[in-house]
RNA sequence: UGGGCCGUCGUUCAACGGCAGGACGACGGGUUCUGGCCCCGUUAAUCAAGGUUCGAAUCCUUGCGGCCCAGCCA
């Protein structure tokens, strides 16, 4: 992957490099080749993020390469939106397949090839019971299977039937390839499984060239072998599948990749299955696959996380085999990191209230030179207008301040971040009783934000000049996420935030008005905010991507 | 209940027969023109019981708990 240097330096030891180093050693395999193989049947989330990094990361760490692959054996649920989505987020994300962007559909000759062989071997044949029939036959759990009265059919007679569903000859169902291995395996996956089906369908890349189509624990292990893959990373559920992996690759005396399988990502509150997802997406409870609170890829990417915060986060997650639910907060702690360092700052009122400061000359405006960075210099500065009537935040000013509040208060004196400090005179309400205005006082000598007779204030408040500054709109989405404890509710939909969606109409200070599409920034105290493509040349639109830690906020909940 | 896999701080990953450690979280403090960042500290774990061993999270046995498999899905 293209990491920075920094980037992964402390690569702690997990039991996939542990047996990637003793294959090398021991002479196994000279290189490393791994693959990330999905299915193009859906936009890839952030679990998948997990073996981007992991397939992508090895290759990188040892020297090796890794392909792309889509694993498009079943045309039915595939589409070609999916497989470009998967190839913009694999490259957002950082993968880089290079030349070596494969599809299982670009094997289906040989697959073709390879599947003639075992019949001839004997080892495959053509079944024609009904596909009730074959799960009656397969047995269950704990009672052996029994074998097909096709399972004895000629060489000759399967080759023949095998030759005719290709041409085209049987409706779907008809028959099937199998594999002819054992009905009464105690692994139900060995139990003469399917290699290839009947289907009428047109496929994304083949179109109607093939009626038949193999199954994945066929195509896959094949797929892994001709791009002479030596490590098959892959989820803890295909671990009763590695057995049949190897059975056909022995069976066909072809280059054998190692199959590893680890702990597939869970995230606290977050719905990571590919299911749910699509029923969020086609039953319109979400604007698409990127809405920004969705846990898809391109949703993260939509709501302003970097890329690198995502390969941080998986870096930190590590890979082992024990079922593992990470916490979410790690994901928003890598956000944080990278965006702390990365973005600048600027100010913006989400919620505004009007401040008026009455020593204030009428109708002047000064300017303020202030740094987009605190801690680094190379972000530069830009000027900041400010005027008499100003807005701050509405939850900066308090009537009745609890002792430890900092912020604005009858009588209390603040710092405008980089301007005067103000105190507050006089609280002017509306005809409802809600706080219109707030007649202020400043100290011109203070000016730039620091006063010389050395005074402390508490508290610094981010603020806009009520004149020039810009309405924006604010998306403050949370993701979706789910209750821990869903009770009898049995559909998934109903444990959902039901507010993930709240916009606000914010002000924002001139210097914004033109950011690009993708860019975040810093709205001081209260988080970073991604531009959203909807936005226009002066009326930004801004997706919140995390929050700050806000102590007070956890005090005034702890209050509650 | 057939087979496969897995049990270490609240969470996650280490320790691979030799002092159970890091990160996130939580809590407390320092610093600060963001109640941010940063810095310091505190908290807190080997599923259970036997066995082997000078010594066990690690090896063995038994039990308990969890996950996966009965698609012509991947």
């Amino acid at each position: 992957m293209s990491h920075t240097p920094s980037e992964n330096e402390k690569v702690v030891q997990d039991f996939i490099r542990t047996r990637i180093k003793a294959d090398l050693a021991s002479g196994r395999f000279a290189s490393v080749h791994t693959r990330f193989p999905p299915e193009p049947n859906g936009y890839l989330h952030i679990g998948h993020a997990k073996s981007i990094c992991l397939n992508f990361g090895l290759a990188r760490e040892f020297d090796g390469k890794c392909n792309l692959r889509f694993d498009d054996t079943n045309p039915a649920k595939e589409e070609q939106e999916y497989v470009d989505a998967i190839r913009e987020d694999v490259r957002w994300l950082g993968g880089d397949w290079e030349d070596r962007g494969f599809y299982a559909s670009d094997y289906f000759d040989k697959l073709y090839g390879f599947a003639e062989r075992l019949i001839r071997d004997g080892k495959a044949y053509v079944d024609s019971l009904s596909a009730e029939e074959i799960r009656a036959y397969r047995g269950t759990l704990t009672e052996a299977g029994k074998e097909s009265p096709y399972r004895s059919r000629s060489v000759e007679q399967n080759l023949d039937l095998f030759r005719r569903m290709r041409a085209g000859e049987f409706k779907d169902g008809e028959h099937v390839l199998r594999a002819k291995i054992n009905m009464v395996s105690p692994n139900v996956v060995m139990r003469d499984p399917t290699l290839y089906r009947i289907r009428h369908a047109v496929h994304h890349r083949t179109g109607d060239a093939w009626p038949i189509y193999p199954m994945y624990d066929y195509a896959h292990c094949l797929s892994d072998s001709i791009e002479g893959i030596t490590h098959s990373i892959c989820t803890l559920e295909f671990e009763n599948n590695r057995e049949l992996y190897d059975w056909i690759l022995d069976a066909l005396k072809l280059h054998h990749p190692q199959q590893i399988e680890f702990a597939r990502l869970n995230l606290t509150r977050t719905v990571l299955s590919k299911r749910k997802l699509i029923q969020l997406v086609q039953g319109g409870h979400v604007r698409g696959w990127d809405d920004p609170r969705m846990p898809t890829l391109s949703g993260l990417r939509r709501r302003g996380c970097p890329p690198e915060a995502l390969r941080e986060f998986c870096a930190r997650i590590g890979v082992a085999r024990a079922d593992s639910t990470v916490d979410y907060s790690l994901l928003e702690f890598c956000m944080r990191e990278r965006l702390n360092a990365t973005t600048r700052r600027a100010m913006a009122v989400l919620d505004p209230v009007k401040v008026v400061i009455e020593t204030y000359p009428e109708g002047q405006v000064e300017h303020f030179d202030m740094p987009f960075h605190p801690e680094d210099s190379s972000f530069g500065s830009r000027p900041v207008p400010f005027a008499r009537e100003i807005y701050i935040e509405r939850e900066d000013f308090m009537e009745n301040p609890p002792s430890k509040y900092y912020r604005l208060a009858p009588g209390a004196e603040v710092r405008l971040r980089y301007a005067y400090y103000i105190t507050c005179k006089e609280v002017v309400r509306n005809a409802d009783g809600e706080i219109a205005e707030l007649r202020c006082v400043h100290d011109p000598a203070s000016r730039g934000g620091a006063s010389p007779d050395g005074r402390k204030v508490k508290g610094t408040l981010h603020w806009v000049a009520a004149e020039t500054s810009l309405p924006a709109e604010v998306r403050l989405h949370e993701p979706l996420f789910v209750d821990e404890n869903p009770g009898a509710r049995e559909n998934f939909l109903d444990c959902l935030n039901p507010d993930s969606l709240r916009t606000v109409g914010a002000r924002i200070e001139p210097a914004l008005a033109d950011m690009r599409a993708g860019e975040c920034v810093q709205f001081e105290r209260l988080g970073y905010f991604c531009a959203d493509p909807d936005g226009s040349p002066g009326a930004p639109v801004f997706n919140r991507t995390v929050t700050l830690k806000d102590p007070w906020a956890k005090q005034q909940k702890r209050g509650a």
